[in-house]
DNA sequence: TCTGGGGTCCTAGGACCC
DNA sequence: TCTGGGGTCCTAGGACCC
């Protein structure tokens, strides 16, 4: 009837057995990093661009604080069009009367993606500490399930002092402060304290439902959804705020009468489904407030890839030196990760926005530079004479010999120095490149090439982040 | 909006096998 | 050789997320 799955389990969001989940979502990370280091920059319009450089005009917006987002600077945009709605501080010149008025001006800096990584190791170890079960879903957010460190309860017990206790942060109709709001202010507090930078947090007895809480009253927000208020606290949003509605399902749900969440928690989940397959069905009940994820670690990753944008171009040595320079960086990556792979792609972007994907596997896992520069190239024959704007290479079919769940959980950690121990579990990859990783290749001795020189693998810096964008130029 | 870079997951069709 | 069905793997593309 109501897309219930199992009988017994519709209609019991009210149970005992909620949980307690926070979305942690740091506010305009980067810039708030930046502010960190530099406190002059508080209160003041900041822009961090990614491929950015000082007095450039190329890259695109990767942060923008709330004070440059309110003259309209968005994520994503090009450097060029944020600088014309937010000029340069530097270009506001007292004397010269054409220059802009400082008051209307910005701060641009280029991504420290180091720098950030650094701040956020330490966001997360307060998060480490306030929960057991958690998930670390990128540099800036994170999911907590922390319900066995607090519950729905109702705060205050029989007290109901008179006294001016903060208001409830909580959303719908229960009003009172519970123990779970408590928790989280003390989770976020935490981090402003300890990290130095502000975050955003949700509440909610699911994942989906935390999330959109923790964006629903940013920056420095804290949004409180108990069980049984989530599917009144979603009704009137758009559905785009649903996690999982992009632009095209936004568009598609439009054109059937769609517009809220709440519309979308009152359609037929049948005719979702027609129209948006088994996503459909899913968005239909995390607009209900059904979503039974538990939260889990992040996994090992799934592909690596590096790509990068050019002046659109059919000239074949450009194309070919540009493959084989993310050819040689995916596969410095992999090694450093201890990691092989067993099919090799590429991506070519014809413009204006033309996606094509190659990929060819292998008969078995390997970890070969050469073989992944070479397939790669192989693979750009077939566009040849195409004119392209992007090209990206591709490795996935991931092996990591021998890696653990110790490893696992400090993957993330780990990969930002290549190789340089971070506290716990991380490997050290010389030595797994030396020993475990050659038994492995043994195994498949037609494609593995252990051999190879590693003149690839040169510790050149984490290749992650922009520094290693100027390679390409 | 003329769209940066690094990911995840899903779907659909074809090959191939039993 | 008129004709079934199930399962798996592969590739390509698409949508979405931060």
């Amino acid at each position: 009837m109501s897309g219930g799955t199992l009988p017994g389990t519709a209609a019991d969001t009210d149970d005992a057995s909620d949980r307690v989940v926070l979305h942690v979502d740091m506010d305009c990370f980067y810039a708030s990093c930046e502010r960190l280091r530099r406190p002059e920059l508080a209160g003041e319009p900041v822009v961090v661009g990614m491929g950015y450089e000082a007095g450039e005009t190329i890259g695109a917006v990767a942060t923008a604080s709330y004070e440059a987002r309110a003259f309209g600077v968005e994520s994503a945009m090009p450097i060029s069009e944020a600088l014309e709605r937010l000029p340069r501080r530097a270009d506001a010149d007292p004397d010269d009367p054409d220059a802009p008025d400082p008051g209307k001006t910005g701060r641009y800096l280029p991504v420290d993606l180091d720098f950030y990584k650094d701040v956020a190791s330490e966001v997360k170890a307060v998060v480490r500490d306030c929960a057991d079960t958690r998930r670390e879903v990128s540099i800036d957010e994170a999911y907590l399930d922390v319900t066995d460190r607090t519950s729905w309860a109702v705060a205050g017990g029989g007290t109901d002092d008179d006294g001016t206790p903060p208001p409830s942060a909580a959303a719908g109709p229960a009003d009172a402060r519970t123990l779970a709001e408590g928790y989280a202010r003390h989770v976020k507090s935490r981090i402003e304290r300890e990290a130095g930078v502000p975050a955003s947090v949700g509440v909610a007895p699911n994942m989906s439902a935390a999330k959109v809480a923790s964006d629903a009253d940013k920056p420095d927000g804290l949004v409180v959804v108990p069980p049984g208020s989530v599917a009144d606290f979603l009704a009137p949003l758009p559905t785009a705020d649903v996690h999982g509605v992009g632009p095209v399902t936004e568009r598609t749900l439009a054109d059937m009468g769609i517009e809220t969440a709440g519309d979308l928690a009152a359609a037929d989940p049948e005719r979702l489904a027609a129209e948006l397959g088994d996503r459909g069905r899913a968005l239909y009940r995390r607009a209900r407030g059904d979503d039974d994820r538990d939260v889990t670690p992040t996994g090992l990753p799934k592909s690596l890839s590096r790509e990068s944008s050019l002046p659109a171009t059919a000239d074949g040595e450009t194309k070919r030196e540009t493959v084989s320079a993310l050819a040689a960086d995916v596969a410095r990556r992999a090694r450093e990760r201890g990691c092989l792979y067993r099919t090799i792609g590429i991506k070519v972007v014809e413009p204006p926005f033309e996606v094509n994907t190659r990929a060819r596997s292998l008969p078995g896992p390997v970890d070969d530079p050469d073989l992944v520069e070479e397939v790669a190239l192989d693979l750009l024959d077939e566009f040849a004479d195409v004119r392209v704007r992007k090209l990206g290479v591709r490795v996935s079919k991931l092996d990591f010999a021998e890696s653990d769940q110790a490893t696992l959980a400090g993957f993330d950690a780990a990969d930002r120095s290549g190789g340089e121990t971070e506290s716990f579990g991380s490997r050290s990859t010389d030595g797994v490149d030396g020993n475990k990783l050659t038994d492995w290749v043994g195994a498949e001795p037609s494609v593995g090439s252990e051999g190879h020189d590693r003149s690839d693998a040169r510790p050149r810096r984490s290749g992650d982040g922009q520094a290693s964008l100027d390679e390409w130029d």
